[in-house]
DNA sequence: TAGATTGTTAATCGATTAACAATC
DNA sequence: TAGATTGTTAATCGATTAACAATC
């Protein structure tokens, strides 16, 4: 929590930084709704509409967004213009974070050809492999590189976010290596938990893990057939 | 919460559906944990141990176990393998979810063909695409069928998980076509935050908001190396 | 018995929600 | 002014943690 709550006198940063993680993650969420409503020509929203819309409850809305500032009017709602700005600004404020993907293989090969992650706003700067025979190939217009070199690849192209699209039994040495190379946010495809030092400020998503939990959904919905 | 804390007399089920989501998140990780352990031959772990391996502390290992059954033993620790299996069990026992693909495009044929969903218990059970000149054709064994046909496919193979690989502005339809046949967890690749309704115990998971979080952390990240 | 470690309680912390004064 | 809606407070809820009695 920032210690004070005038952010008139915060800088931009500053509020960024006290964010609560899951505020962090509903914003998206927020924006999304306020794109949609921008392009049916809305201009103003209520916290009840955009808590529909968001699919959350309206006090919560106003609650995340009271964290960003005082952006609404009182009897009028929120500018739905100047609210996606605000949260465009916070999130990240669409700056490019390259991304490097480790692992050239099928999986590899199609994230880095995947437009998504450029249309999100994080490019794929770089490829890296450990076979020989792959490397120096172009991929997307990226040429692989040796995953040897990842720490210096890193270092050139200034990533700061690491895709893992190895093989299970490669992923936690991949992981070792980004994090040596100082990489921040690690986005794990490789079909295993992966785990990264306790260290400050490391974000970590690991694929496994999410469909381990949708699996435990799909079991936990099971038995409550068999049993209800 | 359970009423009950005697899980000896609650059914493996009804242990299952009590556990909070938090807990349910870090299971998996304990699971590596131990997993590298039986892999070393080490047979049995302490709470601390674990705790050292998964990067939490041994209070919370101690408590999310707990939640299973008191399959530890005082004075001497839990033992790996039986652990492993409670852990197994609660979460899904392996049971394959079979899952449906959403878009054969890039992404999608190559998340068809990528055998970590099938490693992690997720087998591809069918591919739809919305271009009659891809419906027909095989990808990785499975026929690709046409979206309008989605809620029969899902119907007649038993999918209840989703995974969308769509453009971006095909996401949303794609997920509302999901719900309505019934699937009970969404996976969405597309760089794009889809909503779904606030129904009861749907899981959904969306890279595109991940991604937010992460460019979030990469935003902090530059703003602490700015101002401090 | 002495040492070790669990399982559980109680305290703490943070996130959610309802309610309402402020105010457009 | 009357109605609407924000921003914030205070209450509630759930998750984390420290501490320790139980017990191997």
């Amino acid at each position: 929590m920032a210690a004070s709550k005038d952010h008139g006198s915060d800088t931009p940063d500053a509020v960024a930084a006290s964010l609560a993680e899951a505020t962090v993650v509903r914003l998206p969420v927020y924006f999304r709704g306020l794109v949609e409503l921008a392009e049916e020509g809305v201009t103003t929203v209520s916290s009840q509409q955009l808590a529909e819309l968001a699919g959350v409850n309206a006090a919560k809305v106003r609650k995340d967004l009271s964290y960003l500032g005082s952006y609404g009017t009182r009897g009028v709602g929120y500018d739905v213009g100047f609210l996606m700005q605000q949260i465009g600004r916070v999130l990240g404020g669409n700056e490019p974070a390259p991304v490097v993907i480790v692992g050239a293989g099928n999986l590899g090969k199609a994230l880095s050809r995947y437009d998504g992650f450029g249309a999100s706003g994080f490019p794929v700067a770089a490829i890296v492999d450990a076979d020989p025979g792959v490397v120096g190939r172009r991929i997307a217009g990226v040429t692989v590189r040796h995953v040897d070199d990842l720490h210096r690849v890193v270092k050139e192209t200034g990533c700061q976010v690491g895709i893992i699209a190895t093989p299970a039994a490669a992923a936690q040495g991949a992981v070792d290596r980004l994090v040596a190379a100082g990489v921040r946010s690690i986005l794990n495809f490789a079909p295993t938990v992966v785990t990264v030092p306790d260290d400050v400020g490391l974000r970590k998503v690991d694929l496994a893990t999410e469909l381990h939990i949708l699996g435990y959904y799909e079991h936990r919905r099971g038995a409550a057939r068999a049993t209800g």
